[in-house]
DNA sequence: GCCAACGTTGGC
DNA sequence: GCCAACGTTGGC
């Protein structure tokens, strides 16, 4: 079992919005970075463990714990021209972009701040605090993973 | 709103 | 295949 960190800008969709969907449930589409694609289409697996962080906004920082829900599979949004993900140079034959479902897992008793990630020694080499990471989507240790939940709770 | 970092595009 | 220009990300 593999572990990740997951952006979203909350504004756009929350953990809260996670919890809200019917089967707490979310396609995760619209990633349109190749480094991010080939986390999900080659390294994921269902069950693996997600730590769901709010991007730009006020307090960025670990809301919550969600999981690989899926295999991977195309991303519909890629062949829709009306969709702001739409990308011309996908086909149905050979599709570019590819996503896993992301479900709820649990919450944790308390958001970990950006801020608080930044105090801990431990976590120092985490890609999330490295000077100029924008992937949405990271590999994240066990270790460093069970530390952030344990901050949480 | 600023700006550093970095990915992508496209001309050559 | 290089690299300048451009667009985007995301913390502050």
């Amino acid at each position: 079992m593999k572990y990740w960190l997951m952006k979203s800008e909350p504004d756009v969709f929350s953990f809260e919005d996670l919890k809200k969907r019917p089967k707490k449930t979310e396609p995760w589409n619209g990633v349109r970075n190749y480094q991010a694609r080939n986390f999900m289409r080659d390294e994921m697996s269902p069950g693996d463990l997600i730590l769901f962080y709010h991007s730009s906004c006020e307090v960025p920082g670990v809301a919550g714990i969600a999981k690989v829900a899926s295999s991977a599979y195309p991303d519909s949004t890629q062949f829709d021209s009306k969709s702001e993900y739409f990308d011309p140079k996908a086909s149905k034959e050979s599709p570019r972009w590819f996503l896993v479902d992301v479900m709820f897992e649990k919450d944790l008793k308390t958001f970990v701040s950006l801020e608080e990630l930044k105090k801990h020694q431990s976590l120092q080499g985490m890609r999330l605090l490295q000077k100029g990471n924008r992937l949405s989507i990271l590999p994240v240790t066990k270790d460093e993973f069970e530390f952030i939940v344990k901050l949480g709770n």
